[in-house]
DNA sequence: ATGAAAGCGCTAACAT
DNA sequence: ATGTTAGCGCTTTCAT
């Protein structure tokens, strides 16, 4: 042994680290060709003769052989892998769905990667090309997107990803033509439409939506079923204000709005809870009640939404299935969505008047 | 061109799809050869006549050519990819270390994988084992751990992954002897000592601490470091009930505590804000108050706390920041850990008695 | 500075 | 049923 404790091999190439045991070693030491070894530990078809599969399985485990998933994607193709873009990772809402698709991709032993788009659509852009790379089995689009915010050009990274073989799967329908991309659609509006009904029937009149900017798609669908179901009902939504799906800029949309006045009584949605739970902090900073004197509700029933005070009303959607839908929509050939029920949950940040 | 739209190739091999534009492809389109296509493209050190470097990348462009990021690491004999090991990406805790972990990926291009534990070390060893067929150029280990739960077998596939060269860093310092680990420490004791000081300055002199396992390594400190500050001014954890990290494990211990009783005046300590969150929960299901009536505080500082109501007392850490100095730790040799700042805010949930 | 060619670890025909 | 061998797409000596 050599003092850095490397058996000195022939040629004398000096190895800096001890490698990873390869199925060529694995094959070496117990007797059998590659071919062989690869077919017992890989192999999906089972032909090897009973001795032989045990010699090479202990010799996997003495050696602590493992797979190199690099060498393996090359191989074949095809990399046993799903990307996931979301807008930011410790948003509850894309945290949920993100634990749904680890569960799926857990299941089938893929493994997810995770990139933020930090809701830019230029920066979504490249790490789709970027993700290309990866040649991953499917991309899955959590991250809220306008629509062809500028022409033809948007979108033909994800084209281009298609063509190869990849699929995408995206939350909410597509604008475009493409029939090849998947979605996972969950019912803004009907549930906010329900939601709009149901903030009617408590007596409110006037709402002001806090929503994200005109052409992001799950803002502009929750925000007409909302304005749609509160009309059915007498209701009218009075204001909208422009925010982004985060919590302090639902802040400072609220904290605008109140500075030119907020009529008590008036009802305040924001398009997702994250949104709404900064307003309620605006509201409260500005001396103001949450609740009887201005009532808010929300959309998504992030965990958070029932530890407020007061808790918070708002539309629940089963974003871990949701997730898991994404996963089922890449790996299963024959997909079909699964059912995602949206439900209405009022709870005492809407006290009826 | 054929009726799919592909050009036959003369050996008539039937290919189903497209494939993406290959290294190849570029250096045959550029009219050189393999070796300068692959300078001009990913190569690092630079010795390329411009023309040719002009030619290759335009021939990149127009074929829409992407890096086969697996093909590059089997050649290269590593990914650039840094596997992340969490219990439940759900968990706010988590996701903030993630996103933090992900904005120091993107920084130097590198592609975060994310593994679920679900807390079972078990199901983590495996993990880790197939991690490593990923050959990642570091895993980060941010799922909290007991210390060698069975003996010496625990953590021989973390070892193993570091012979091979990998780097592993854990969030806290580890147990063990082996100096090739980094981690990043979190004052978990000094944060909760001085939190302790600080409930018992506000009059408590009785607490319950909900914690996780014996062994847990962030919920022994956790409860040490407040046990100590807590008693140094006088007050005393007459009882510790048991749970784990969950929301719903918080609340059942806490049910549990109130079914025995508990004496108004007494402060709950969560050893994590997700915990104390539904201590609070509990509590109110049981008619009690939080705050004058049963004080509550936790740990962590994630962005619910200071929503709920009473809002909730805890010690803030830099989660983001943590996980971002875990990535640093993966990849800059000389690194050295910056100082994480924690700081005990007092809020609502225990007021001065 | 450029190209030819030998790998990287593994899979999948294709023999045998 | 097992072994041979030609790739997979890319990197990297080693010549030139």
């Amino acid at each position: 042994m050599t003092q850095d404790g490397i058996a000195r091999t022939p040629d004398a190439s000096p190895r800096t680290l001890p490698h990873a045991a390869t199925l060529h070693d694995v094959a070496r030491e117990a007797g059998v060709s590659l071919a062989t070894a690869s077919r017992v530990l890989n192999g999906s078809e089972r032909k090897v003769a009973e001795a032989f599969r045990e010699r090479v399985e202990r010799a996997a485990e003495a050696l602590g052989y493992t797979p190199n998933v690099s060498a393996q994607a090359t191989a074949r193709g095809r990399s046993p892998v799903i990307a996931l873009l979301v807008a930011d990772i410790a948003d509850p809402y894309f945290g949920q769905i993100a634990a749904g698709v680890a569960r799926g991709a857990d299941e089938r032993g893929l493994v997810v990667t995770i990139a933020i788009t930090e809701r830019d659509p230029e920066r979504e852009n490249r790490i789709v090309r970027a993700l290309r790379g990866q040649r991953p089995m499917g991309l899955i689009l959590a991250a809220s997107r306008a629509e062809h915010p500028d022409g033809a050009e948007a979108g033909s990274e994800l084209e281009a990803f298609e063509r190869f073989g990849g699929r995408v799967v995206a939350f909410g329908e597509r604008h475009g033509d493409d029939g090849a991309e998947r979605s996972v659609v969950i019912d803004n509006a009907g549930g906010a439409e329900e939601l709009g009904r149901r903030m009617a029937a408590l007596g409110y009149r006037t709402a002001i939506g806090i929503a994200a900017a005109a052409g992001v798609r799950t803002s502009d669908d929750r925000l007409d079923g909302f304005t749609r179901g509160f009309a059915s009902g007498g209701g009218r939504v009075e204001r909208i204000v422009r925010a982004d799906f985060r919590r302090e800029s639902g802040a400072a949309a609220m904290a605008g709005a109140l500075a030119e006045g907020v009529e008590p009584g008036t009802l305040v949605f924001g398009m997702s809870d994250v949104v709404a739970l900064g307003a309620i902090s605006a509201i409260r900073a500005a001396g103001r009640e949450v609740g009887s004197d201005i009532a808010v509700c929300g959309f998504d029933d992030v965990p958070a939404s029932s530890d407020v005070t007061p808790s918070l009303t708002t539309v629940r959607i089963p974003l871990n299935d949701a997730g898991y839908q994404a996963f089922r929509a890449i790996v299963d050939e024959d997909w079909q969505q699964d059912p995602l029920p949206v439900e209405v949950v009022v709870r005492d940040s809407t006290p009826g008047r």
